[in-house]
DNA sequence: CGGCCTCCTCTACAGATGTAGAGGACTCTA
DNA sequence: TAGAGTCCTCTACATCTGTAGAGGAGGCCG
């Protein structure tokens, strides 16, 4: 699928080179067609980027891990994947800000894990769910975005190695706790 | 002096419509000054940005907030204020998502409340400081973003009432418990 | 086989953008 | 008051960008 190529390009140039880089020539020369494809396609610049966002909303169909036997591991596991596959996460953060002041892509944006934080709360016991889910979500953003554009992208492990697993475990377990 | 007029107005520009509004006749326009103005000063984009960037560091210098007394409550009139001057963070995200293909920037950009998060880990009596700090860190970085920009800026309490700080308070008191 | 439709490539063009330099106004010093 | 230096404004121009439309290649239906 044509559509395909041209949007993965432009994730790659959004991860690569900003928002600012994503033109459609750009996207053109990335994804190797010839000039004026990804104009044929998509006709405004609008377009393209309410395009590529939808595209990352379906590759992020891999939701959290969920193993009840170590929940904070398999949560750990999650936030790696999230690192390993940098791109699509540089992208979906420059998509965030954009969102900022172009707000039809919220909605495209909205990335589940929200409820089922309040779910996990709401399981381990905690005596507000809603409050609890919500910091939960927002430690695990944190996590990811320190270590993926923070001051833990120099400093932290590198993402996919065991070291890198048993670090993340430890700072969800803390949260974990009721 | 003019340096500033200009670097502030980017500051604008960069919260409002992303570093792609970014160019020097729309810096002049938002700075009310005659077309070539920023051109003079920031010859090169480069150059504009590294400016901008600047001015927020310095504008920035207003540092973490400790209460001895309240703990908690001055880390959350911290972040409070963080989310007030929405402008101010919104460009400093922009600007850390840029310095992830422009690495010169992450000199100027290095927020350092990371050492003092590693003092306060060690005072509170963390096993592992470094490691504490690191995450409370992260902690503080996502909480920032999830209500700035994540799904907690159209969701949370708005910054600056007495809701937000409360709210706030109790997430910083269960990631500073040791 | 002829016509139609879809998918794709190419070209056009107005406007925006990055960057440079000429020259004017103003200020300070001697 | 003359000259030098600084700060600012204006203009120029090559290049890039968004967007549109003309037209070709190839498949499908009658």
């Amino acid at each position: 699928m044509r559509k395909d190529l041209i949007t993965d390009a432009a994730i790659r140039i959004v991860a690569e080179q900003g928002m600012r880089g994503l033109t459609h020539r750009a996207v053109d020369r990335e994804a190797g067609l010839p000039e004026g494809s990804t104009s044929a396609y998509f006709r405004t610049r609008k377009a393209l980027i309410e395009g590529f966002v939808e595209r990352l909303a379906v590759q992020e169909q891999q939701e959290i891990v969920l193993d009840q036997d170590d929940l904070a591991g398999g949560i750990a596991k999650t936030i790696d994947g999230w690192l390993v596959e940098r791109n699509r996460t540089l992208a979906r953060y420059a998509a965030m800000l954009e969102a900022t002041h172009h707000p039809e892509l919220k909605s495209i944006l909205v990335h589940s894990p929200r409820e089922q934080a309040t779910a996990l709360a709401r399981a381990l016991g905690h005596e507000s769910p809603e409050h609890a889910g919500a910091h939960f979500t927002a430690f695990i953003e944190g996590l990811l975005f320190y270590r993926l554009v923070g001051g833990g992208s120099t400093t932290g492990p590198r993402p996919g190695t065991e070291e890198s697993l048993r670090d993340l475990k430890k700072a969800v377990e803390k949260v974990l706790r009721p």
